[in-house]
This record gives structure tokens, sequence and C-alpha cells, in this order.
DNA sequence: CAAGAGACCTGACTATAGTCAACCAATATG
DNA sequence: CATATTGGTTGACTATAGTCAGGTCTCTTG
């Protein structure tokens, strides 16, 4: 019982046995499982369907029939996709928030006691949870332009910049700040942010911003210590590379420090090359690129 | 999507996805799922039927039907338990046993992909389903008496030497040997082995060995790293006082280390004093404790 | 040794998940 | 512009999980 194969077979068993508790604290509230997941993924502000059915890899029809039935309770609306009129997009009514904010609570109340279990190692249980779930949802990966002030923009540069601090000697924590929601560096039509998200987890993200001219400069390449060793960066350097081709930038520049050494090692790889230093501490390391 | 409620449900998303998927493989062989779940934990020695309800959390009645089913497909065979008869206790067929190889080939497929999957990061997975299961398996974690040349016992010793060396500066790797096979200084009437299991993994281990006359020494308390911050070392040093004072013992001695600073503490919260050294290198610390 | 409790079995039942085929409407494609 | 494809819906169906009560042994306990 000691190889990686019966320790798989166990934590299924495990996981088996805390889906199946957790559908019966659910259940608790008169709806069977199905129709209580698919409930869980719809957002006040609408959602789509097939991002629904993909999300929980169920059969049309079953998830059809869920919409009806959480319709019938008068807990969401469905009307179709103005921009693709076969789809269909699911919205909470009020009432549907109040039942959604009652799950809420289940799942926090079960959190807090598998955390207060877990006591002084809730941040390891944590870190576990995520890679697992990420290695699960390898396939889901998505990367997709964002707001760089959305919250989950602000939390990856927050994450890049711990980082930053932790691995680079010449960094200091006062050193970054985040960026001014006022300026449009980052967004389109001048630059760009891209997040990569695993399931509603941001797990990566890089981004691009304007020099002068044909030239701009990519910045905040992060991947969520969950992702990494899956060529997720370099996922998201040939998407940024792609958006800035597409918005005709004819030369990338970047500037890094030798402390990260992957990243390093992803740039060399990919055809970057040395270029004049254009800006101070902690960056030690000036490369570009011609598109 | 960054506090760790959301994480927990974007975990649970995840696993019951892949559940799922495992289900429909293990589905390919005709049988149910839950059948196929029982008969994953029926062993070839025989396994008691009460403690495949509890691990499976099943209802009796269900119980009842999938050992029906299993029998007549030919698969297993039940048989009172002579030391109660009123349990039952299901032992598999040699075709039980061929089909358990078809599963485990089933799993063994799984777990290699995801393993692949994983690349370089294959051990940190691991250790990431070895966390969460022994945190969900909590409640169900048993100390048994343990043959102490059970691969079980010497995967648990094997474990602890493999510590005692990372941590202690003065352990060298050559300076442990496992236990002689012949001898009984660990086996009752004489001695004890205890594991402490959570579902079929290890993950714990005590021993007691005499000295002489009434006098006897606490050998290679080890946790594993999924199981600690839970107490479970002081669970286990309170079950092997209480084998050592059922067997007449009236002074318990130990060796340790004092680099092993969590060891030490527990000591110390517990009972035990300085007593004068009784053994060399890698020892530094030497303790009693009177029943 | 009687009473109660425990382990298991069986029958009867319900609820839910899931499958399949036929169908409609909208969109993509050669 | 005909045709294929896609997204979704519905009806009819099956299989499985799970519940509950009543019953039979067997063991434990006062």
């Amino acid at each position: 019982m000691l190889d990686p194969i019966a320790r798989l077979r166990r934590f299924n068993r495990a996981v088996t046995r805390e889906v199946g508790v957790l559908d019966t604290s659910f259940l608790g509230r008169g709806r069977p499982l199905g129709a209580a997941r698919v409930l869980q993924l719809v957002q006040a502000e609408g959602t789509d369907v097939a991002l629904i059915r993909d999300r929980l890899a169920l059969d049309s029809g079953l998830m059809s029939r869920f919409l009806r039935s959480l319709e019938r309770e008068g807990l969401i609306t469905t009307a179709t996709d103005p921009a693709d009129r076969r789809r269909r997009i699911a919205r909470l009514t009020p009432r549907g928030q109040e039942e959604m904010a009652a799950y809420d609570s289940i799942g926090r109340d079960r959190a807090a006691r598998l955390i207060a279990r877990a006591r002084s190692r809730a941040g390891e249980v944590v870190a576990a949870m995520d890679l697992i779930a990420t290695l699960l949802n390898r396939d889901q990966l998505a990367i997709r332009p964002a707001d760089p002030d959305s919250p989950e923009a602000l939390a990856c540069l927050q994450a890049y910049f711990d980082e930053l601090v932790a691995r680079v000697p010449a960094a200091q924590a006062g050193m970054f700040s985040l960026p001014d929601p006022q300026s449009d560096s980052y967004r389109p039509p001048k630059g760009r942010f891209l997040i990569a998200w695993s399931d509603d987890l941001p797990v990566g993200c890089v981004s691009l911003r304007p020099l002068d001219g044909t030239v701009a400069e990519v910045k905040r390449l992060w991947v969520h210590d969950s992702a990494r060793g899956q060529g997720l960066a370099r996922r998201l350097m040939t998407a940024i590379e792609d958006e800035a081709k597409a918005m005709g930038v004819g030369l990338l520049k970047l500037d890094t420090n030798s402390a990260l050494t992957e990243a390093l090692a992803l740039y060399r790889a990919t055809g970057w090359t040395a270029t004049a230093p254009y800006t101070g501490t902690p960056a030690d390391t000036w490369l570009e690129k011609a598109l």
C-alpha cells in the first residue's frame, strides 16, 4: 500500500465519500444534487449554459432538465444569447440569489470545519487542493483577456510581486505598486492583460503595454504555483505575442532578473535576445524579440 | 475567487468530475459502481464486511445487496466470522482475484496518466493527495498492533530512518538497520509494534521492546508527513503506554535527539523526565516515565 | 437466563442520474 | 444557397443508489 496507484485509490475513496457527505448536506435544501451543482454555477449577471454543462460534464438533455426544474422553482431565468441565438444564458433571480447565499453558507461551514481540522496546516491543505484541482482541470485551462483593474487581475499582480520579493534579492516589498486604475496602458487598444483560468481560479497572467511607436513591452508574466511545470508560461507568452502581432507591434521588449531562472530559460528558448538596458532595479536583464 | 471556500468548491467540482470519469471507466467492466467499490475492498485473505461498510459509509441493506450480487457473479464468497458469528467475512474467489487484477490495471492506467500529466511534480501531487485523504479520513484513523516484519511495518521504519537522517545532524544513513526477522523483541508477549492506519495507508507507528525486568523501551515513534499536526503522536504514545501497562511494565525509557523538537516537547508535556544515558549516538537525550 | 443490542438479510419502495432518439432553430460552410 | 453542424429541448426509458421496516440469529449484560 505504498505505491502511487494505491494512494490514488485511497484518495479517490476518501474524496468520493466526502463528496457524498457534501451531497447529503446540500440535499438538505430539498433539491437533488445535479440541480444544486448547476445552480451554483449560475451567476447573477448570467452564465452561458454551455459553459456550465462543460464544467460539470453533463449530458445536454440532463442539463436542460435541470434548468427547467430550477426555472420552475423560480430560482433562475433563461434567455437566448443575443450574440448567438442558438445559445442560452441563465441568470439568477432574486430568489435564486438568496438560495445561492444559503448554499454559500453551507459551503462556508464545511470549509471552515475542514480548515479547523487541518489546524496549523490549513495553508498546505488549500495549496494541495489547488494543485490537484489544477491538474484535473488541465484540459479546461483557458487564457482570456481581462480588465487590468479587475479583482482577479490585481490578485495575480499581488502574487507576482510577492514572488519577486521572495526570489529576487534586489527586490523590496515597497518597490511595486498596483496599476493606476486611470491608466489605459494595459487596456485595449493600447495594451493587453491576459489571465489564464483553471475553472474559476486565475492561475497565470501576462500583460503588454506600449513603449513607443511599434515597440511594446511584455510585463508581469506570472504562473500560480499549482500550475507550474506544465508549460503554461510558454502558452501565455505565445498568447501575448499573438496579441501584439495582431495589434501591429513590430518589436517586443522585456526586463527581468537573472534570479528568475525558469523565465529566463523560457525567453532564451523562444527567440528572445539581449538588448540595451532600458529600466533600472530590480531588473538586471533586458531582452527583445522582433515579431 | 481567492478565498478558501471558493477554492474548496473548485476542488470539489474538479474531483466530482474526476470521480465521475473513474466511475464510467470502471463501469466498463459491466458492474455498477457500488458493487465495484465493494469488490475493491474485499481481500483475498478475507475482509470483515462491517469494515468495508464503514469505509464506504454504506447502508447495511445496500451493502448486503452488493455482496449478494458479487456472490451471484462468483467473485466472492461470504462466511460467518468464527470469532463473532453475527459478523460476516467476505473472501475473493479465484475469479474475483482475476477481476480485481483487471480493476487494478484500470486504476494503474489512470494513475499513470495522471502522474504523467504532473510530470516533474508527481511526488508533490501524491503528497497532496495523501494530505487531503488523511484529513478527510481523520475520523477513521485506527491504531492496531502489527507484525514488526510486515511490509507496512518495514515501510514505516524506513520512513522513520529516512527522517532521522534528514533531521538529526549526528545520524548517518548506514546507522540504522531494519529489525532482524528472527527477533521477537517487538512481538508479543515481549514487545509490541503498533501502526496507525488511515484507510489502508500506514501513517504512524510506535514500538515497545523489553529492557530488563519490568523496564521496557519505547522506540520508533514516527508520524507520516500527511498526518502531522493533528495529535497523532500523542495518541500513539498513549496507546503504547497503555499496552505497556497492560503487560505489567513498571518503568518506560526512551532515547531521542534534541533536533526532534516536536517529539521532545510531546515527551516533556506527557510526564517524561530525564534519566541517565543508556545508549549512544545519535541519541543525546534520555527520558523515563513511571507507569 | 431473560432482555436488549448488534450484525446482517430481505422485500418493497422512491428518487435520481443518466441515455437515446427525434426534433427545432440558428449558424457556419463549401 | 443548399447542407452540415451546433446548441438546445422534449419524451420515453433504464439503471442505480438509497431508505425503511420487519425479521433472524447471535452476543452481551444485569
